[in-house]
DNA sequence: ACGTAACCATACCGGTCGGTATACTCGCAG
DNA sequence: CTGCGAGTATACCGACCGGTATGGTTACGT
C-alpha cells in the first residue's frame, strides 16, 4: 500500500500557491470554517483551477495533512540533528509550537472529519503512528515508547487547547523520570 | 466571576430537548457541520424556541460544553467513589471513551472554536484547569498532578484519533510508574 | 377575566457552501 | 500549424447557513 504520509509529486505553480494558501487557512480557522473560494482567492487563483488540480475538496484537505506531516517531520530532523535523544524531541516540541499557535494540526482536522470516510482520516492515523514508533525506536522499548508519547500528545493539547504554556517542560520532566535518567 | 462550568438553571421542556439533542449532535459531527435546524429538528421543535430559549447558536455551544463537562465529572465521581486514587481516574476514562468514541469534546471544540472570541473557549480552558487540579490533589503535588494530567489528555487523543484502544493502560501504567507504586 | 410565558408552524432574509459550465488566453511540444 | 495542458474570468446551480418575522395555540398564576 502506498504511505499515506506521502505528499506526492511537485505541483504546478498555481496549484503550489493554492496547497500553501490551504494549509495557512485549514490551519488557522479549520476546515469547514474555510471555503474553497476563500482558499482560491489567498492563492491569487480561482475554485476551477482548484478543482482542475485537486478534484474536490477533501482531497486538498488530504494534501494540506500530508503536507504538513513532511514540515513537522523535516522541523524535528533539523532540530534533534546530532542529538537522537526522546528529550530533544520535546524540546523540539517547544520550538515548534511556540510558532504554532493552533495545536496540533491533525488533532484539530479529526476533531472535524473523525468518524467520516475522508479521506484525511488515514493520514491522521499514519501521523500519530509515526510519532509513536519515532519514540520506540528512540527509547528501544515500544511500550516505554508509547508512554512518551502520552506526554508528547497530552503537552501538545495542554499548550493549546489549555492554555498552559509550560506543559511542554512538564512533560519533559516526566519523560525523564519514566526515563530514569 | 461567576463559574464558567455552571450548568445554570434548569430548562424549560423543550429547552432541555433542544440541549440534548444539541449535545449528541455537536459532540458525533462537531459544532459546525450541525446547523440550528437540525438541533431544532431532532429535539422535536423549531428554531424559533431555540433563539427564545439561548439567543445564539454561540450560546447553545457554550451551555453543551457547561454540560458536558458536569457529565463527565459526574460519571468521575460515581465511578471514583470510595476510591480516591490517581490510578481510579485512569480506569474511569477507560470505561467512559467506551462510549463517547468521539474522543475529548473540549478538545474537539477547541479545535473549531480556538483563536476565537467565542464564548466556549473559556469553558475548554475551565475544564481543563478543573482537571489539573482534580490530578495535583490526589496526587498531593501541583507538579506532579500536571505530569499525570498530560498522560490523561495524551491517552484521550491516542484512543480517537490515534486509533489506539490500549493507550489508556499505557497511561496508568506510566501513571505508576511516575507515582513509584 | 387577563396577562404572560412557553411553544408550534411557516415563511423569509442575505450570504455562503461545494461543485460545475462556458469561454477565453498563453506557452510549448509534436 | 496544431493540439494540449495550464491558467484566468465569470456566471451559475441547488442546498444550506445563522438569524428574524409573523401569527397563533396552549397552560397557568393573579
Amino acid at each position: 500500500m502506498p504511505d499515506p504520509l506521502d505528499p506526492g509529486p511537485p505541483l504546478t505553480a498555481a496549484g503550489e500557491r493554492l496547497a500553501v494558501a490551504a494549509s495557512e487557512l485549514f490551519y488557522r480557522h479549520g476546515i469547514r470554517a474555510v471555503g474553497v473560494d476563500l482558499v482560491a482567492e489567498h492563492a491569487g487563483t480561482t475554485k476551477k483551477t482548484l478543482y482542475d488540480r485537486f478534484g474536490s475538496k477533501d482531497a486538498l484537505v488530504a494534501l494540506y495533512l500530508r503536507r504538513r506531516a513532511r514540515t513537522w517531520q523535516a522541523f524535528l530532523a533539523e532540530r534533534t540533528r546530532g542529538d537522537g535523544s526522546v528529550l530533544a524531541v520535546f524540546d523540539a516540541l517547544d520550538a515548534w509550537l511556540v510558532t504554532q499557535d493552533r495545536g496540533c494540526a491533525f488533532v484539530n482536522a479529526y476533531a472535524e472529519i473523525g468518524g467520516t470516510d475522508h479521506p484525511g482520516v488515514a493520514v491522521v492515523r499514519a501521523e500519530k503512528e509515526w510519532m509513536r514508533e519515532l519514540f520506540a525506536g528512540l527509547a528501544g522499548d515500544a511500550g516505554l515508547g508509547a508512554q512518551l508519547h502520552l506526554l508528547f500528545e497530552g503537552a501538545t493539547v495542554m499548550v493549546t487547547a489549555g492554555g498552559q504554556p509550560d506543559a511542554v517542560v512538564r512533560a519533559r520532566e516526566a519523560a525523564r523520570a519514566l526515563l530514569g535518567v
